[in-house]
DNA sequence: TGAATAGTTAGCGACATGGCTAAGCATGAC
DNA sequence: GTCATGCTTAGCCATGTCGCTAACTATTCA
């Protein structure tokens, strides 16, 4: 667990605002400026700029500038670790869940007569 | 988006920290006092306890006093909703790429001759 | 009873986060 | 050129987070 760990941290942490998901899922459906992503949220700019930023250094999304336009677009797969880590945790849950299982069943049959 | 979203932010800023991942991991293998918890991280004990208050609140952990010992233990399930947003979210994103590949498509066909 | 063990509570300090305003670029429209 | 638009930077404030120490409570062991 090296820069691996970091990086987990940093995606867990990007993903633990509601404004920051709900951005994520306005971009789902397509790339936007930073005005568009602003608008539905009520904030100013400025704090949708932070917001934008955190995404981006945790490889969320992408942006680029054309003229005086900065369009923010999803980063396929950027996900991905996170759904990783879930998903090992819910493997080595289980399997101690199955073992509990396996070691219930033994010490029933142990004790019929 | 209600409550709903206050408790995946919740448990996604609960995952944000390498220690507290570290001390779901230790607890995948079985439950384990405080103490056994705080040794391999090398803090002190009531930075430990925030860590695991900050986990039970976020509901993945159960923790229970017998004499002087606080046992705690995984709680399973607990990592679901975290693990639904990231489907929905793939799947949501997943949709977009294939409109847009479609769409590719449809130019594609137009341009033959 | 007295001492070691296991948590717990209270409170401090450094730093991060999330919001804001005000002012400063660029770029595109006229 | 001039001006509106769209973003950017700088900096302030309140609050939250993460680590610590010191002092306290409650069990258990001798």
């Amino acid at each position: 667990m090296a820069k691996h760990d970091a990086d987990l941290s940093q995606l867990f942490h990007a993903l633990a605002d509601p404004t920051r998901r709900a951005m994520l899922t306005r971009l789902a459906e397509g790339p936007a400026a930073v005005s568009d992503l602003a608008g539905p949220t009520g904030l100013r700019l400025p704090t949708v700029m932070r917001h934008l930023a955190v995404l981006e250094e945790a490889g969320l999304i992408t942006t680029a500038k054309d003229g005086r336009i900065r369009t923010c677009a999803i980063e396929p797969g950027a996900l991905d670790p996170a759904r990783t880590w879930l998903d090992e945790q819910r493997a080595l849950w289980n399997a101690r869940l199955d073992r509990l299982d396996a070691f219930v069943m033994t010490v029933m049959k142990e004790r019929e007569p």
